[in-house]
DNA sequence: GAGCCACCACACTTAAAATT
DNA sequence: AATTTTAAGTGTGGTGGCTC
């Protein structure tokens, strides 16, 4: 079974290694990437069309390749390894994440998405109704969860986003040919589909709900949107005991970023640390900068209302 | 202006129904 | 005939409207 990841980069060696000229069918790159890999992806065509597109569109509107250092992307100056800030740590200006098996991995992806867009000055900013449907990114149903058991000796992953978890389990329902000849939608349960759905059959509309159970955030401190609808709810009910602002206790990844020594501080001491960075790398691009204050619950739109941008 | 809330979009699947 | 929409279900992010 192959990822969707080593898809993308089989798509990218393949382009770089031959003569663009010669890739010019969607066929040929599906053909070339089919042999290289010893699989049938057929029914990937339209994901290698999406990869040889992004990969072949012009410099300005480029998707940077993945860069290591998501911090340096600016090129500022003051963020190199020699000249960071002096308030921030060494690893504000310059952190590294060789791979992203944890919540880190959604402000290093976040980050590397949007300082390729912000790298990108020359493209007209749109607002954002106008602009092109949002798609992919890490967040939402793109959100790496952790797997089951049961569940990981079907998709074969500890974590995979939900997306990807849909997919490899249809892969294995193909695979196995458990899907009912009269009805595809309904799907007859082998005896690992049985461990996870805990019934014999079921249909592809149930299937979802009954993964759910299944797949966990990584980061158990961040809750489900209902449980955050309902302890708002709740802490409306006890408010008003402790008045003015109270310490939060922040994220391994935001403390590490921050180079604070502990997880507790003012979360507007946060929001304004957080701030000082953006501008002084330059990323008043607001509709980026966002992205990265959702990862830590921070309201970057209202922040720079406040800072007058 | 700040905070809260509701709504929508997003990916993924198959097959039937609706539309072009 | 070909294409598009719709159906269910998941959790998070973006947005706009409303109230204070």
């Amino acid at each position: 079974m192959v990822s969707d990841q080593e898809i993308a980069r089989g798509v990218e060696n393949l382009l770089r290694q031959s003569d663009p000229s010669v890739a010019t069918t969607l066929n040929g790159v599906v053909q070339q990437l089919e042999a290289k890999l010893g699989l049938d992806l057929s029914h990937k065509a339209g994901f290698i069309r999406d990869q040889i597109n992004l990969l072949l569109r012009p410099p300005q509107t480029q998707a940077q390749p993945p860069p290591k250092d998501h911090f340096n992307l600016q090129h500022h100056p003051q963020f190199t390894s020699h000249h960071h800030h002096p308030q921030f740590p060494p690893h504000f200006a310059l952190q590294h994440h060789s791979q992203f098996p944890s919540h880190e991995l959604n402000f290093s992806e976040v980050f590397t998405q949007n300082a390729a867009t912000i790298a990108t000055t020359e493209v007209p900013k749109e607002s954002a109704p106008v602009g092109p449907k949002r798609r992919g990114g890490s967040g939402g149903l793109n959100k790496v969860c952790s797997v089951s058991p049961a569940l990981q000796a079907i998709v074969g992953e500890p974590a995979l986003p939900r997306t990807e978890i849909v997919k490899q389990l249809w892969a294995y329902i193909r695979k196995n040919s458990l899907q009912d000849p009269s009805n595809k939608r309904k799907i007859i349960c082998d005896d690992a589909l049985r461990v996870v759905f805990e019934t014999d059959c079921t249909d592809m509309f149930k299937m979802n709900k009954l993964l759910a159970k299944h797949i966990t955030p990584l980061d158990p401190s961040k809750e489900s949107s209902q449980t955050r609808k309902g302890k708002v709810k709740v802490e409306s009910t006890t408010e008003g005991v402790e008045p003015g602002p109270k310490p939060v206790i922040i994220s391994e990844a935001l403390a590490k970023f921050l180079g604070t020594g502990g997880r507790e501080m003012l979360a507007t001491e946060a929001e304004n640390r957080v701030w000082e960075y953006i501008k002084a790398n330059h990323l008043e691009d607001i509709s980026s900068a966002v992205n990265i204050g959702k990862d830590y619950n921070i309201n970057i739109r209202k922040l720079s209302k406040r800072a007058g941008l």
